[in-house]
DNA sequence: TATTTGTATAAGCATATAGTTATATAATAA
DNA sequence: TTATTATATAACTATATGCTTATACAAATA
């Protein structure tokens, strides 16, 4: 629904800050092709779980991804319905694929399915 | 020249760290349409003289301008041949003409004009 | 040369930010 | 029910950030 004709300077400012963070910035890229679960993000990243927490809740306060419990996991993935969608995909199609790094944590076992 | 395959996590983080204020963002968008010179901002924007000349110094040393001496003035221009010039016009697309705020300098008497 | 004008740098301060550890909550499994 | 697992929140800390005022520098002009 890109009717996303222009947007407040002040709110964009604020998503551009909040993906002015290498972790959160990753987070979306990784978001953008695969749902993620906290746990992943804690395997990927070499950051405590509650940091994981602190910077999902960010991009979830910011309204660009969205949570749903999937048995015993809380999964997160972006939100296309948001404002900020169209600039947010545009953003990340000038950035490298991440897959790797699932790629890896399959390797290691540790990734999650319950698609 | 957008040559650009994909650029750096980490670099890309900080450049939309840079752009993740507001002042700065509107800054890159006036540019994107005229180059500007440091006594200007500081009429735009309600901030002090050396407030401005940090906020271009990050931008100059991040790449994403360039400045030019005319006259008693130091013009500020975007940077079209940075690594990142594709991604940011990208971005500027999606924000708000930012037009009227130098025709209210004009208007003020205060627009430099040295083309 | 001395003065004025435009811009940059230095120093300091208040607030924001990203991380940590400890603890709470919530769902599942034993 | 109790224990375990997954996630969130609280409290704290160190560092980064954005602004200010004071000062330096550099070009233009008198």
């Amino acid at each position: 629904m890109s009717v996303e004709t222009s947007l407040d300077m002040q709110k964009v400012s604020q998503i551009l800050k909040l993906l002015g963070d290498k972790t959160r910035l990753t987070m979306m890229k990784l978001l953008q092709s695969h749902d993620c679960c906290v746990c992943e993000f804690v395997a990927i990243f070499n950051m405590s779980q509650p940091g994981i927490s602190q910077h999902l809740r960010k991009l979830k306060d910011a309204g660009l991804v969205q949570e749903s419990r999937r048995g015993q996991w809380i999964f997160y993935s972006m939100n296309r319905d948001s404002e900020y969608a169209g600039l947010i995909e545009d953003l990340l199609e000038h950035l490298p694929d991440q897959q790797e790094r699932l790629v890896e944590l399959e390797a290691q076992g540790l990734r999650i399915s319950c698609e």
